[in-house]
DNA sequence: GTGGTCTAGACCACC
DNA sequence: GTGGTCTAGACCACG
């Protein structure tokens, strides 16, 4: 699982993970059962506090996105219901249009900018095929 | 122009206005040289305190968007960004990677994702060339 | 780190408090890395609000003298100005104009004022590389 | 005479026009007698209200620096204290010193910043030898 | 403890 | 009328 936490948005931390993890489960990239990545693992990677992870662990708890048990790993609970598409849909424009808006306004050339956007998911491709295995590592 | 502000989201308010207000740059709903709406005015309607569009106006004159003087009302500047192109990518690197991890979670297909980006890029494009007209029809 | 405010100068003490940071990180007498006195204390020994010196923070920031996170003291970064290479130089040509403007009025011979100015700049040049050594001393 | 307003000091321009008028008193660029220019001309080519000159002229009267009589060119008083050197020197040292700390916080090269110097200075020169007869004329 | 944000209300300088 | 600044006091999120 990709979390990406972006300290400039002015969304605490906290809720960007919980929001993504509600996401991957929605969407189907988190199964039923799975096991969530520990606490301390995940605070880690993300270089954050282990309160912040976690809070939105708790907060996925008390919404029963995830089943917490002292001792063992958190586990996804299970019907989450997912996305409409239109929904998903709807999200995802929205960010791409904060990514045109900023290119606009940095005058990028629409060519550039989908010259970048092609390069940046090529590589983002390339490192999430590898952090899979390394998550299971 | 129009603001919509969403106490919700996490999201502080002054960065919603000085993103809305951003976009409506981009897409060309506010030409160069359009004189921007009173802090004043803007912050009843929305109604925020005059201090919290205050803030959203200083930032909108660092990164180049408005020309702020005492006693004039702000105009819309000619789109240059003061910054580095360093810092521009980065910036633009850091959106557009949300997407990706948001479309990875959804788990919309490469192929998929990009078209999806290239429509939305090439309506913005259409937008931004006839609102012009529509502004003024 | 010794600040001095002037009241009657006219020069918003915010920005004194932002210049007198900036002069200090320039002359060596803050290094880099070392950690800003936290917004409070600083707010009581200069017996203003924590506001004012919270903007004087948040744009050091911005102009990448400083980084601030929610949680931890702010640091000083390494001398990276964000700006643009045509931007930097404005407003350096600001500066020096005000010294050119003012020489003339005191009817200093250009040779004189460039001599001053020379003198000034290698002693600066000698203050910042001795001063790691005094702060220790 | 040669006035630069600079709009993001935070120091009201009215102040600074007052300012830099007595110090070219101070300094002998005016000499006793001499008339000052109209205050609509001045206002003009600072690109100001009529009203900001027109308050700096009033305290300049009520100050004793100058003569206004309705109709007539205001006109330099007599008697102006000069400053002394050590005075001036300690202004201009500040106001270079601004200059350096922006520079080494830019990270300009010692020498490059002298070159900048120079060749605003000799440009300085050149444009106020012009302005003498721009404004008699 | 840290920094970040918002409100409420005040004063200033400029046009 | 405009934007800019400051105070006082509150709440939040993070460590």
């Amino acid at each position: 699982m990709q979390i990406q936490l972006n300290y400039k948005s002015g969304v605490p931390p906290y809720q960007q993970i919980l929001e993504q993890i509600k996401y991957a489960a929605a969407s189907g990239t988190l199964a039923k059962g799975d096991s969530m990545p520990p606490i301390r693992s995940l605070a880690e990677k993300l270089r954050v506090n282990r309160n912040t992870v976690a809070k939105a662990y708790a907060l996925l708890e008390q919404e029963g996105v995830i089943v917490t048990r002292p001792g063992k790993p958190s586990v996804l609970a299970g019907n989450q219901s997912p996305l409409k598409k239109g929904v998903r849909d709807k999200i995802l424009d929205e960010l791409i249009d904060a990514v045109l808006v900023q290119a606009h306004h940095f005058q990028f050339r629409p060519a550039d900018l989908l010259k970048r956007f092609q390069k940046r998911l090529s590589d983002f491709g390339n490192t999430t095929a590898n952090s899979k295995n390394a998550a299971k590592g």
